[in-house]
DNA sequence: AAGACGGGGTT
DNA sequence: AACCCAGTCTT
């Protein structure tokens, strides 16, 4: 075991990347990558951390920020509530914590936004305290190093998870060895087609030895995808537009959009389009958002505001369409934006009725 | 304990 | 199309 522990270790040294916030042991560095980096790859979260370590590099200045100006920097990656959590916690350690992040596993625990993995990456990066990361990364390589069969999102698997990846953690150099596991299953131990055959833990590989690596780690659970379909009208009149603010729990909370209605069946939606299409100046195709979690049909249309809500109705906010960008959209919605730059000044001047 | 929460890369 | 990613919060 020992010696496993060593390989990782010397492995890591020899074959880690080089990242930004591997260079540095500020604790707000730190957190402000781990929040990133939950369930989001390195390559699609590295810039992002670029950006929101130069625009805000101290945890006073993130407090200092507006949820829209931090929103619209989170903007494509997803989860938004990440980031809403960031503000909030950047507020009460400010606040509250005369500016410091807590020094200990246990302390930045309570912290919103922080659960176990980012606590245990903190508390061992920065302060070097003895606590094992679990993360997917760490599931994969214990799962087949000690060919585990349980469940990792079950509870009795998750616990036995923790007490053997607390048991395996070096705690002579837990920050070392906490980059170099999850470093390995992020690089080597990869989900599929991981290259056993050049593995420096292959002798030492349970499940290898077994023929069960492909088999691991379990999950029982599988996402169901629920399907739900979207109208935006786009209202169009002296180059102003209207836009809302998601305040529902829901998908994109907190993000901007033209104002939406939602269908129960792609049936309900089509009628709606085909009852309104003479307040219908332009319609795009179908578009389908994939999320991991919901199938979404959606459509845009330029229409004709109605005498009934005029055009400002009072639950939105009337922008000029060229300061749209200040707004944090969802992908969905700016790559809408980004199609119809061009194409929409064909149609705001028929518009005005 | 189970669901909800984004978006993109890989296979 | 399915699975996964430096997970956390709510119900």
């Amino acid at each position: 075991m020992i010696a496993t522990q060593a390989e990782l270790i010397s492995w890591y040294l020899i074959n880690g990347r080089e990242l930004p916030w591997r260079n540095t042991k500020d604790p707000y560095l730190i957190w402000l990558s781990e929040i990133i980096l939950q369930q989001t790859r390195v390559q699609q979260g590295l810039p992002y951390y670029l950006k929101f370590s130069m625009t805000y590099p101290t945890v006073q200045h993130l407090a200092r920020a507006n949820e829209e100006d931090v929103l619209n920097l989170w903007q494509g990656l997803g989860y938004y509530s990440r980031a809403r959590n960031m503000l909030k916690t950047a507020n009460e350690i400010t606040t509250q914590l005369n500016g410091h992040f807590p020094q200990s596993y246990q302390g930045l625990l309570k912290l919103k936004g922080v659960g176990e993995y980012t606590a245990a990456a903190i508390a061992s990066f920065c302060f070097n305290e003895a606590v094992a990361v679990l993360d997917g990364n760490v599931y994969r390589v214990l799962s087949r190093l000690f060919d585990i069969e349980l469940p990792i999102d079950s509870g009795v698997g998750k616990k036995a998870f923790k007490e053997l990846a607390s048991a395996f953690l070096d705690r002579k150099q837990p920050a070392t060895f906490n980059q170099a596991i999850m470093e390995f299953g992020a690089l080597h131990c990869t989900p599929k087609k991981p290259d056993c055959f050049q593995c420096v833990l292959s002798k030492s590989c349970i499940s290898k030895a077994r023929g069960t690596v492909n088999l691991r780690p379990v999950k029982q659970k599988k996402t169901k995808v629920t399907q739900r379909f979207f109208i935006f009208s786009v209202f169009l009149v002296d180059e102003q537009t209207i836009i809302q603010k998601r305040v529902k729990k829901d998908i994109w909370q907190g993000m901007y959009e033209f104002p939406m209605e939602e269908f129960d069946s792609k049936s309900k939606q089509s009628e709606y389009l085909e009852q309104n299409r003479k307040n219908i100046l332009f319609q795009t195709e179908e578009i389908t958002h994939i999320l991991s979690h919901q199938r979404i049909t959606a459509f845009f249309i330029f229409a004709k505001p109605t005498k009934e809500m005029g055009f400002f109705s009072g639950s939105g906010i009337k922008v000029n369409r060229n300061q749209l960008y200040r707004y944090p959209v969802s992908v969905l919605t700016d790559n809408f934006l980004k199609k119809t730059n061009d194409l929409s000044f064909l149609l705001f001047d028929e518009n005005v009725n």
